[in-house]
DNA sequence: CCCTCATCTAGTCATTGACAAGTTGTCCTC
DNA sequence: GAGGACAACTTGTCAATGACTAGATGAGGG
């Protein structure tokens, strides 16, 4: 085992699959999901056409690993945060930081849904994105979360979908979403907004 | 012309444009945009593989008509309401009774971005998002309008990604909506919510 | 030294999108 | 009502792809 190494010579590749990830996860950012190939993909990594198949089983296989990948990341992303603003910041960074992932996470029809490693890593997720919002006051608990999920996750999308880029301008996103953000947590801590 | 009528006996099918995007409509809905087949859509239609082509150009054309008229669509249903937690409500509502519409307008790798009628529709139904909030009193209206969107957009998009289906319950999505509108609506028109 | 097994190759098949060329029917004009 | 222009549709074809099968390669273990 060569570990990191690409060592071409060689008749096994090393790191093929990480090599496909890591592919599969620079074309869908650029073109998104459907321009996936399998193919294609295999012919950046130099190897042959069935190769990436032996990783992956199919496409729907390729593509339920990044989102697994993508749900495991998130719930890290979301674990290092304090309070629900700041969460939501994370949130929208990690969309904008990881687009590809975002994209195929939420995606159900291009996945297997009942594959293990993905529920597994979407329950890590959820629990993260519920953790951040249970000791809030005033409101329902659960009510609160899916409104600043729903927020943090619409504002990613329609960023993402180049649906909101007149208004952020040159901002991150994420700094723009502090912005909005006001109107969830002014609620939530008491402190006026304006 | 013979409006309405799908005669097919005749060589002329009659009114395959509109049966092509009725069956698009139909797949997308079931199974996504990527399970999508022009020539799965002419067998539907009992017509030959590359009728479809005709009227669309190709497969991205099929996907460019659907979201423009998505788009209209969105736009119609935004004209008729009043306030911004009522188009907020009807945006919900137009994303779950339209949920193949919603999935394509907001997927722009599928799309030709150029698109005259798509660009046209799509600043109908901007004007429209955008119409609801310029009233708004206290806040920054364009912020306030991008908030509204972010929360609908999210949420409307976590139900269709089976995401919040727990939590909405047997509840039309657009009732539980309304749930959520009030941490901003509450803000906007001075009103205290709970 | 050989055996096992994961990794990768090579070949094949059905399906698809796209394109080209031809056919059919309709409508417009004279 | 004949002819021509044109839209609607068909037929045939090609390259690309996903999926599958069988086989080759090489690394590590007993």
């Amino acid at each position: 085992m060569t570990p990191g190494k690409t060592d071409r010579s060689t008749y096994h590749h090393g790191d093929l699959r990480q090599a496909v990830l890591t592919a599969a996860l620079d074309v869908i950012a650029a073109d998104g999901p459907a321009a996936l190939s399998l193919r294609d993909l295999a012919r950046r990594a130099g190897v042959s056409h069935a190769a990436p198949a032996h990783h992956f089983g199919d496409r729907t296989g390729l593509l339920t690993a990044i989102a697994a990948q993508g749900f495991g990341l998130l719930a890290d992303t979301l674990a290092g945060g304090t309070g629900l603003a700041d969460r939501g910041r994370r949130y929208v960074r990690f969309a904008t930081a990881h687009p590809a992932h975002f994209q195929v996470m939420f995606a159900p029809d291009l996945l297997r849904a009942d594959d293990p490693e993905l529920t597994a890593a979407r329950a890590r997720a959820g629990a993260e994105l519920r953790a951040g919002v249970t000791t809030l006051p005033g409101r329902d608990a659960r009510t609160t979360g899916i409104a600043a999920w729903s927020l943090a996750h619409g504002f990613a999308t329609l960023y993402l979908t180049h649906n909101v880029t007149d208004a952020v301008g040159p901002l991150p996103p994420e700094d723009y979403f502090d912005l909005l953000t006001g109107f969830l947590t002014d609620r939530a801590d008491g402190t006026p907004g304006t």
